[in-house]
DNA sequence: TTTATACTTGAACATATGCTCAGATATAAG
DNA sequence: CTTATATCTGAGCATATGTTCAAGTATAAA
């Protein structure tokens, strides 16, 4: 077999040779976009090392603020910072006792990705 | 029981305090710098739009870069940018067929790491 | 109340990232 | 050889990211 490639045009603007067949498979099954962009954001935010070893530090058991920051070497502010965007994602929660806040991973989707991912680097 | 907080000093630097316990059980658990910054990476390259919309095109079978480049509405230029990416990683694998390349998955990892990533986002 | 501790927040800055553009490379056909 | 197609690469630029610093909130103790 030689190519089904065709010419497209679209939206007036001139295409190359493509494989429409392809193209519109991968559009009919395409992810909603606002589900892509939180999707990104989920391995965005794994996408650190600072937040990987709060999230390898965690998956061990819950650590205070402090207990990570003496741990990482870095400012409380700054793990403060990275926490939060590891809580607008559903990563970690924390629970307060006192003033203290101790942070935990969220649920078992993380240890999950974090052993998944180790596992391909690791191949 | 109370606090079995310490004070400690390191490096001739004053610090808060923490759970030494804690503390000392993640760096004994901790993994490898080298080993973090590749996992950082490849969780990095899943952390973008437009490459998750690539890896999920894929996941439906092999393409092209023309192919994905109709398919996002970008240059053959930023999506080959982006195939590199993914290529250093090892998440996609080119095939030559002429002058074609078709990009496919490498491993079963990015398509488990996508599934996962989807349920966590959708829970 | 005042003081201390634990953590959070916003601004600022240096670095990293994603895209475009122009040009280079690789394979195929004339 | 020359020409065309498909992809890659490096430079440049606008935006995003990670950290620090200074100031803010929240809880507890005096």
């Amino acid at each position: 077999m030689k190519n089904d490639a065709v010419l497209r045009e679209e939206e007036g603007c001139r295409v190359r040779l493509v494989h429409l067949d392809r193209v519109n498979r991968a559009r009919s099954e395409a992810i909603p976009e606002a589900e892509m962009e939180r999707l990104a954001l989920t391995f965005k935010v794994l996408g650190d090392p600072t937040r990987l070893k709060i999230f390898t530090a965690l998956a061990g058991g819950e650590m205070c603020v402090c207990d990570l920051a003496a741990y990482l070497g870095l400012s409380e502010s700054a793990v403060s910072h990275q926490l939060r965007r590891m809580r607008e994602q559903a990563l970690v929660r924390p629970r307060r006792e006192g003033q203290v806040l101790y942070y935990a991973l969220d649920d078992g989707h993380v240890a999950d990705l974090l052993r998944l991912g180790l596992e391909h680097v690791r191949e």
